[in-house]
DNA sequence: AGGGTGACTGCTA
DNA sequence: GTAGCAGCCACCC
């Protein structure tokens, strides 16, 4: 375990990171931002990459606005927990799971 | 070295 | 509005 993270998966990160407390943002625009066609690779680098309270992955929504996955679960109490994540840092979701104000959504 | 998967997206039926 | 198929890039076995 503790795998080392490549360089398009710090990239990842780093994007991640520099997300503001109470906004979220896509794979989509993040894959656009590091030059990635691909927003499935991006998911990949979470996917592989627990790496919790060091990256708010917990940011990151589909084109849906709605949570993708958590901790490597497409759905369970770790997609519920990372939505109450999501509330108390500002960002409202509806009974849907997705997200109930765009405005939160960083472009 | 090769094949398969995926926390995705977009289009079509 | 819901459901299914194909395309895409990067990572894992």
């Amino acid at each position: 375990m503790n795998r080392q993270p490549t360089a398009f998966e710090q990239r990842v990160y780093d994007a991640i990171v520099q997300i503001p407390k109470g906004k979220v943002t896509t794979y989509k625009a993040l894959a656009e931002k590091l030059n990635c066609g691909s927003s499935q690779a991006v998911g990949q680098a979470l996917k592989r990459n627990p790496n919790a309270p060091e990256v708010p992955c917990h940011r990151v929504i589909n084109s849906q606005l709605k949570i993708a996955g958590y901790m490597g679960k497409t759905e369970g109490d770790a997609v519920t927990r990372k939505l109450d994540l999501l509330a108390a840092e500002g960002v409202e979701f509806d009974a849907q799971g997705k997200l109930s104000n765009p405005a939160c959504l960083l472009v």
